[in-house]
DNA sequence: GAAATTGGTTCCGTTTTAAAAGCAATTTAC
DNA sequence: GTAAATTGCTTTTAAAACGGAACCAATTTC
């Protein structure tokens, strides 16, 4: 992921932090799956290798996207949480996850779930970005 | 860009095909741009190279997202056009531009343009899709 | 006190990518 | 009619990104 911007076009901006394999899939975890620890986000179904995983979470708690902190409970743990940048990128998600459900061979449980996410249009997406204001942002 | 799928989640099925620094770029082109032909999407302001372009262009016929047919005009050109599904990717474009233009120091007269397209919600994206209709599926 | 867990780091081989040059077929300019 | 330009790529070479596995010191659990 080199820092060196190509243009000025937003999507072009956007993709250069979030187009890759990985990214938006540790945005996933922490907004759909409540992950909130490096062993959890290691655990996906992908199979991230954790030398990806600790460059990725450090370059997005850089640009703003996450926040690193430490767990008052747990002195080994560090907590990953979303920012309101990170929170923004839940439109993202749900239009990739309606694309994937209608031209890609999604499972069937999953599929339902980004379609009604979907269907719901801007006011179901509001509502999930109240509840992750909640959960992230305290 | 590997074959192999890593699961049955939508997001991660979407990632797999358009989760790179460059395909979205080429359907940008495509679909804000009227590009048509292999010479016009390598100039690119982003600067695509010719071999990622072709490889790019060949996935994502193979996988049903463009055309490519001949130029009745012209027999060394190529015409590319968005099928159904590429046109379908239009509300990725549309948020990953919003997200561009909040977040990252995207160009003021293109995200001026990329928040018009978002603050007109669905109609305006399916206006904009029905438009897409016309010139790519004929 | 030993074993497990924590967020990473290090190493190494493979894959992906960028940059530049090149190419045969065709079209355009003169 | 012929030389130059244009077409969609391919080839080559080198650099960067990536995956997998092993490893680590500090801490927590058993």
């Amino acid at each position: 992921m080199s820092t060196k911007e190509r243009s000025g076009c937003p999507i072009s901006l956007s993709l250069e932090l979030i187009g890759d394999r990985w990214t938006l899939l540790i945005i996933r975890d922490l907004a759909f799956a409540g992950k909130r620890h490096f062993r959890e986000l290691l655990q996906s179904d992908e199979g991230i290798s954790s030398r990806t995983l600790a460059e990725r979470l450090q370059t997005l708690v850089d640009e703003g996207v996450l926040t690193r902190s430490d767990d008052p409970t747990h002195r080994l743990k560090a907590i990953y949480r979303l920012t309101e940048a990170g929170i923004d990128l839940l439109p993202i998600l749900a239009t990739l996850g309606a694309w994937g459900s209608k031209y890609r061979k999604a499972d069937k449980d999953l599929a339902r779930v980004a379609k009604e996410l979907a269907a719901g249009g801007e006011p179901a997406l509001e509502r999930m970005k109240k509840s992750l204001s909640k959960e992230h942002l305290g």
